[in-house]
DNA sequence: TTGTAGGCGTTATCAA
DNA sequence: TTGATAACGCCTACAA
């Protein structure tokens, strides 16, 4: 820097005006000294400027790469990041690096925001961090006063694929759980509300699974060797896949005979070999949610909690037909 | 750190030494300066560590997220890099960040090497970009002095792949490639060469497409429409879906009529509806060639190119069988 | 084993 | 519009 201001005769003050191009240099200055750094082969070092600046536009991200839904996420965030001015580090969950550790990470690179999204962590631990700086969790129901939560109403989700169903004449629904979970939770909850509303709590099957295609096979052997219903709604995409495979693979032609819905909307369920209605849980306006989030802490100056909860968005496809037979 | 020094009654020096365990403190001393920092909640500041240091033992990586084979080389490279004392930080090309964008990120955080998967900049950019530091280029053919190259022979995984056709008695084997592009002409010569080796130079046919699902679906088409072979070799994973959806949506039964293989092993081969025999990467395997080639570099003083050229495996799966009839 | 002094490259403050 | 100078938080000699 020292190099760059004796070449064009200045201070090195005013070059770090001009490369932050804050406000306070001439427009001739700036010129001469853009052009003598980038003759010189000059760039500023981020990590001496985030020691002393106060802000860091820095907003680390916690995701779990391997999942397609959390890359989705992780691709809009960035963008939408980019438009508020600041820039992502991403954090990723690995078998060897465990959320604790990537936060730690994380924090270490001065990021003023946290975004983590589906953290497993417990939740006080999570409180911890959110007292200590504006955290937005994603995808996971939690309340602390510390805290900001972007998430999709889940249950609502389902519902939409009941609704969908029930409109298409099923009765005879059955639902595919991810065990124990709030989400999972949150979906189940959402089948037995939507079943009830129609009138149908006698015909609401719950099988137990996880959130697998292997659990989706399991159930789907469960529902042949008792009773097949004319349509299942499933947790998530991989249990929907699992569920389609078994069916066809014993005989049983989806959707004409069995309807299956999806959760989701995973790259899978857009194959066209797979063709799997689902429910998106639209990763772009999470994103939006999510950056405007932290955001409004850090320069619009909030301090109440923020819970926003999406409305999930059922896509049709192949895999949902009206029943042929009624039950 | 000034603080914890005070508290624990010595200089700021020795805490520092206590922080990155270097020799030189004893171990009393050590454990009372953690315990003291741990009291008062201090953490070293990297950015500030950096500054001085003369080493930040930070990798730079630079991925598409949004492809499966990307986050699962990352995983790997995040491990491996662990093993050898090394963090890593992810830089993700979006389509509002395009690679020039994240590599210069990557080096604003003072990366000590570079790790570029699958990077579509011109072989000059990147030459230039390994003059500058210990570059790694994974999974793309490029030759530079200055660059370290590590990826899958993917001529001899599409050879492997008709070994296996051929040794299950095929004969009659078409070739769907992905178009122009290094990575694809290297598969489409694998195909010839292995073809020609058993003296199949006349059957080798071989269709024009793209690494798409849709590609596979219209290049199934045009076989339906001619003359349908008794397997199918695809330049992917999503081709070779789309061939396989096509013709079974046709008709033809996979693997009974038409075998399939892909290639990447991809996530959704593994799916045990799709259950797609494809040639792997070896993901693990070029994340630690990748790694141990920066290593060497940084701190092995290696200096000459290197270019490991690692074996695919094919996996075999339920997409191909013997041929029904002979042709 | 411990302490002192100086410097790393930048930003912020204040004066010119 | 510009310049001088003091931080920022740590590391690296070197000295004690």
């Amino acid at each position: 820097m020292q190099d760059v201001a004796d070449k064009v005769g200045v201070s090195k003050a005013l070059v770090s005006l001009v490369f932050r191009n804050a406000p306070g240099a001439s427009a001739e200055t700036r010129r001469r000294v853009l052009d003598a750094a980038d003759e010189i082969g000059y760039r500023i070092n981020r990590t001496a400027a985030l020691m002393t600046a106060k802000r860091s536009n820095l907003i680390g991200v916690m995701a779990n790469i391997g999942s397609g839904f959390h890359a989705e996420l992780v691709e809009d965030l960035v963008a939408a990041a980019d438009r508020a001015g600041y820039e992502v580090v991403l954090g990723a969950v690995t078998p060897t690096h465990n959320e604790a550790r990537v936060i730690d990470t994380l924090r270490d690179f001065r990021c003023e925001g946290l975004l983590l999204i589906g953290p497993e962590l417990p939740a006080r631990d999570i409180a911890t961090i959110g007292a200590t700086m504006p955290t937005v969790v994603i995808g996971r129901r939690i309340a602390d006063p510390n805290l900001d939560v972007v998430r999709s109403a889940d249950g609502r989700g389902i519902s939409a694929a009941v609704d969908h169903l029930v409109g298409l004449g099923h009765r005879d629904i059955v639902h595919i759980d991810g065990g124990t979970g709030t989400i999972s939770a949150d979906r189940r909850n959402g089948f037995a509300r939507a079943m009830r509303r129609h009138g149908l709590e006698g015909e609401a099957r719950v099988i137990a699974g996880d959130f697998t295609e292997e659990a989706g096979m399991l159930a789907a052997t469960e529902l042949l060797d008792s009773a097949l219903p004319t349509a299942v709604v499933c947790v998530n995409d991989y249990v929907a896949i699992g569920v389609m495979d078994r069916l066809r693979r014993a005989g049983v032609s989806v959707p004409e005979r069995v309807s299956i819905t999806g959760f989701d909307n995973n790259v899978l369920a857009r194959l066209g070999s797979i063709d799997l209605t689902s429910v998106s849980q639209q990763p772009r306006d999470q994103a939006d949610s999510a950056i405007e989030a932290v955001v409004q802490r850090l320069d619009g100056g909030r301090t109440e909690p923020l819970a926003a909860v999406l409305e999930p968005a059922l896509v049709l496809r192949g895999s949902t037909a009206a029943p042929s037979r009624s039950p």
